[in-house]
DNA sequence: CTGAAAGCGCTTACAG
DNA sequence: CTGAAAGCGCTTACAG
């Protein structure tokens, strides 16, 4: 059978530098200048050079060049995400990527589930690699530990939920604006009775569109229904079987704000099971993939993931360059997207 | 105003084991050997050691132990998939992820695009990091570059495509076969002519499931419409405009195998257009977030996607630990989940 | 334009 | 059990 012995068993060692040098029969230093691209060679070295390191196939040791070296270009960043399989995070996380290809950039990632252990871990473990950098969408409440990070001159950003006690660059939603917006719209479609299914009311967004859902009710005057509320949902099944229970009071909801991707979905699979998706309004925040396929299409609050990433990323890549600017936290807005679901009246039988 | 300041303005030093052995009064040595978990340090000192190095906020730099490291454990590992944002890409980097969580190990990711130069470019940038291994979902038809970082002890497992020109060990799912139980499904069903809208033919998966298509149909002995079969969709939009112009062909195919998820995505969206999404039967290849909440719901063949992440990351690290026997391709089952799309009989008055 | 020496933060190999 | 010296692959600071 042809090809190669697996795994390393033949352990060629990887040329360095020293071994370019001696083919080339030039000093170390002169094959540091042409590998990092310094002027100041003689083009025939050069030539030499560049021709050993082929013949070896040489490739650089970052990782040994940024011990020593003092203004180093950024060469890894970190990425801190709720959970990298969600298409949330996933878009948060291409973005990023995107503007860090733009500078040579690699990155690293790490889920967080929710769990603010995890966040101190996956922080130390990426601080243990030198990352010059770091995009965190935080699990817990407090990030005062990160502030020695900070002092030791690694740049933080904060995305989709701003960092609590640590005064660093945050980019997110208006989660407040667009959860009022969104209980707005469905007040203007008639409806008094209007639910709330949202997440932990621990994680900051959620507790800022609740915020959100309770303003508009006041600004319309109508008293909050504390049975229609229900907080700490935080997956598809736990708020279909909570929109079921909704749905069988005596009095129930005739629309549904719910606060979070995976609880619209849930809501929907509930509303299909009980044959009211037709009479039963419902507005998500987050938009979600073929949440236009569905029938009613979902109303959503869609939040502007992409640009969310983008800018996080470039707000990095300015702190690294030496932008000493005041921090800032960047607000951006969302977009109601009418599809069918919450552009239903409240119907008369019910 | 609280706060520190922002950016790196005040550049407090990182403590490093000199410090810590400053602090604590006994030699660097015995910091690392405290640092490392060696067994054999007096009690008292060990106490001194991490008394200092809390004190100082001291985090080990392991960029700069692994440099002199011999046999050191892995740290970080690499993977390239199609595109972060893709739901089937997401789901192998969080399977990745969970495996290398569980050995402290973190991963960095690229996505390529589908661009080949971008493969070689990324898996450059990986090596010039030094990761300890890397997990490819490739992009190219030629991974034969790759010999030189296998010999040189970087642990490489391909992902979902086989490596070509190389021998190296892969996780894929059965694509051919998959494929042909998706038309054998079809077939089932009363369906004579049955479309193939299908990605990029040079892409080795597509490839497959077409040679799985064609074998289906040459199993039933029907011969191959070539009016029926498109290659090269590789977007929702191109895959609805090829579904539309397959349907306003005079003798219209009665069903259609769609060899990718954006295909079959594309697809549902020209039949519920043309109102005929009850009429056409549709079988994909890859399920789909809410492919079970349309109307009618998506028959797909599904991969393990979570288990070929998982089989790659876990075969990656047993060559990381050592294991020295001979490459291997190991093959994934899929399995038909029927939804309602694939189970309509051929319209008499189609 | 070129190179020999010292050093980045740590581990190894060797003494005590 | 503890530590001084050399070295990992590179850059810096300094001579020539």
């Amino acid at each position: 059978m042809a090809g190669g012995i697996p795994g390393r068993s033949v352990l060629r060692a990887r040329p360095t530098m020293r071994d370019v040098a001696a083919l080339a029969g030039v000093s170390l230093k002169t094959v540091s200048r042409v590998v990092n691209g310094v002027s100041s060679v003689d083009p025939q070295m050069t030539e030499r050079v560049n021709a050993a390191a082929v013949k070896l196939g040489y490739r650089p040791n970052l990782t040994a060049s940024n011990l020593r070296r003092l203004h180093r270009r950024p060469s890894t960043v970190g990425m801190l995400v709720e959970n990298a399989a969600n298409p949330f995070s996933s878009a948060l996380m291409r973005a990023v990527e995107n503007a860090a290809h733009e500078r040579d950039v690699l990155v690293l990632f790490g889920s967080l589930d929710e769990d603010p252990i995890r966040e101190r871990k996956l922080v130390s473990a990426f601080i243990d690699r030198r990352v010059d950098g770091l995009v965190i969408v935080p699990a817990g409440s407090d990030q005062s530990y990160l502030s020695t990070e900070r002092d030791a001159g690694t740049c933080l950003v904060f995305l989709d939920r701003a960092p609590m006690l640590l005064d660093v660059d945050a980019v997110v939603s208006d989660n407040e604006g667009g959860a009022s917006s969104a209980v707005a719209h469905l007040l203007g479609f008639g409806h008094r009775r209007i639910a709330y299914l949202g997440d932990r009311a621990s994680i900051r967004t959620a507790a800022q569109r609740f915020a959100g859902y309770r303003r508009s009710l006041e600004l319309a005057h109508i008293e909050m229904d504390d049975r229609l509320v229900r907080h700490g949902i935080h997956s598809i099944d736990a708020a279909t079987s909570a929109a079921k229970r909704l749905l069988a009071l005596p009095d129930p909801p005739s629309a549904i704000f719910a606060s979070q991707n995976l609880v619209t979905i849930g809501v929907v699979r509930a509303l299909s099971a009980l044959h009211c998706h037709d009479q039963v309004a419902l507005v998500g925040f987050d938009d979600f993939p073929q949440a236009d396929m569905l029938c009613p299409g979902a109303t959503v609050i869609a939040q502007q993931t992409e640009q969310m990433g983008r800018v996080a990323a470039e707000r990095l890549f300015a702190r690294l360059d030496g932008d000493q600017s005041p921090t800032e936290v960047v607000v951006l807005p969302t977009t109601l997207i009418q599809r069918g679901s919450g552009e239903l009246t409240p119907s008369v039988d019910r």
